[in-house]
RNA sequence: GCCGCCAUCGUCUAACGGUUAGGACGCCAGGUUUUCAUCCUGGUAAUCGGGGUUCGAUUCCCCGUGGCGGUACCA
């Protein structure tokens, strides 16, 4: 019977969760979701200088509102089992396989300092490694500060299979004397995560490239404690356009900028998916249920990737467009409020639908429906199409006002209105452009707009009127 | 410095050693349209360099170059 596949996200509690940590959360998600097996949460808080308030509620969260449900109800949090790491670091120096260092930090930066003006790769010299037990002891009961480090071969070399990269080896004398267990008590990252790993079953470790290069350590620890090591995969990293690691200086990294921009999660999700993997067709757009279906762990690539949010913007117009016009208003309610715009919900829902074709972000909603909720300032010049003349403009204006005054306004809807003045102005002869132009202008204030008959359908016959009259007076002052 | 990973249009990426090197975003042009957007059609644009192996390399190997990561009592 094939191992059952246990996944791990494991982020450190250190701030607002990453657009690249949502990628590792995403992968995982998919490929334990993928073959019907578990996904599990870790929060990695050992460092305590580093522990941020908040942050890990800030995680469940996020994860929660991309639809990456941990099977754990609780995650596992890694300050709370200090315990169980000592017992485990104390059991490799009874068995030879690590020991304690009383080296001082001091001597450690000098020893590192002394290496790197030599010229050599710094790393620790081995002082404390073969201290007799009776020095151990003496440092010991004397309560000397201390570390304990994992005694890595001299020799040998460390190969695996990464399932992304195939294999991938490493020579034991480059690796370092690895602390595993700090003098504060907390383990390191190291044996933390190999232990938390073994005990939660994890079958797949998929993180981020950067834990590539300690990977020989990890399978050493496996190795020293007896126990069989899990599938390696390490993801492409994510980069700013310049193609460094993604960083916070070159824009936006944090998952909730993002959703506060008013990008939807959905599109945020699809992004982040093709990013460093490909399904193998032309498909483009992915439902969270359609990437369980075809992800797979060999179709991740090796290079790096550029977080360019060009295609997130088409990808997020591309969601926007699939709302229905409801569901799009309540998305774009907090923009609304937060800008001071109070509506009936109705309304809002006849605005929001207008512009529901142009907008990229629900941010953008705002300034693209202003004009909806007041008099639009402009200059006479916006409402003369082409080389007409402003008395010409004026004219047309003119003449649509009387028309639309004769409509009922029980018939005034957009579909009413463009069928009756389309007609209107085949009868008398006219352009349509310089009728509509003059029209649309003097409704929205604006260059770029959607369409007369639907701003008129849902400003109303009065204020529609009010506007064209607004129109002609500045028209009239204007020649 | 040392160790490791990587390298196809501007960007994300396809291409069991044999393709006019494909798709998407962007950009440009055209169509629809009162404007913008949507939508449709078309176009622009790439195998880092040098050596091998092979009848034939984007693809396999080596070297170089470049980018990135690691080199902590951070993860």
């Amino acid at each position: 019977m094939p191992k059952k596949i246990v996944t791990r996200f494991s982020p450190s509690p250190t701030g607002f969760l990453h657009v690249g940590g949502l990628r590792t959360a995403l992968y995982n998600y998919l490929f334990a979701q993928r073959n019907k097996g578990q996904f599990l949460l870790r929060i990695e808080d050992t460092d305590q200088s580093r522990r941020v308030e908040g942050a890990v509620e800030n995680i469940i969260e996020t994860l929660e509102a991309f639809g990456l449900k941990p099977d754990n109800k609780k995650p596992v949090v890694q300050s709370e089992r200090l315990k169980t790491y000592r017992q485990y670091a104390e059991q490799l120096i009874k068995d030879g396989q690590a020991y304690y260092c009383f080296c001082t930090p001091q001597r450690l930066e000098q020893l590192r300092q002394g290496q790197q003006t030599k010229k050599l790769p710094p790393r620790y010299d081995g002082r404390c490694r073969d201290y007799s037990s009776d020095e151990v002891e003496k440092n010991l009961a004397t309560n000397q500060p201390r570390v304990i480090r994992f005694k890595t071969p001299k020799t040998g070399q460390t190969t695996f299979a990464d399932a992304v990269r195939g294999a991938v080896s490493f020579d034991h004398q480059t690796l370092d004397d690895q602390i595993i267990l700090k003098s504060d008590g907390y383990p390191t990252y190291h044996l933390a995560s190999v232990i938390d790993d073994h005990e939660m079953d994890i079958s797949h470790v998929i993180r981020g490239e950067e834990w590539l290069p300690s990977t020989p350590k990890h399978l050493l620890l496996y190795a020293a404690f007896g126990w069989p090591p899990p599938q390696y995969a390490h993801l492409p990293l994510l980069l700013n356009p310049d193609r460094s690691k993604l960083s916070k200086r070159q824009g936006d990294v944090a998952v909730e900028d993002y959703l506060k921009k008013g990008y939807l999660p959905e599109a945020l999700l699809n992004f982040i998916l093709l990013l460093g993997w490909n399904p193998g067709t032309e498909q483009e757009i992915f439902s969270l249920k359609e990437m369980v279906q075809v992800f797979k762990l060999e179709q991740v690539n090796k290079a790096g990737a550029v977080f360019d949010t060009k295609k997130l913007d088409w990808l997020n117009g591309h969601y926007i467009r699939q709302k229905s016009p409801a569901e799009l208003t309540s998305l774009c309610q907090p923009y609304f409020t937060a800008a001071g715009i109070t509506a009936d919900k109705k309304f809002l829902e006849k605005v929001v639908a207008t512009e529901q074709q142009r907008i990229r972000t629900l941010a953008e909603i705002v300034e693209a429906t202003r004009f909806f909720f007041e008099q639009p300032k402009y200059e006479a010049e916006l409402l003369i199409w082409k080389r007409m003349t402003g008395r010409e403009a004026m004219a047309n204006l003119k003449r649509l006002a009387d028309e639309l005054q004769t409509i009922e306004e029980k018939k005034w809807t957009a579909d009413y209105l463009e069928q009756h003045i389309q007609a209107f102005i085949q009868a008398s002869g006219a352009r349509v452009g310089e009728m509509l132009w003059p029209m649309r202008a003097a409704l929205s204030g604006r260059p770029a707009s959607p369409g007369p008959f639907e701003i008129a359908g849902v400003l109303g016959k009065k204020e529609t009127l009010k506007r064209i009259e607004h129109a002609m007076q500045l028209l009239d002052g204007h020649n």
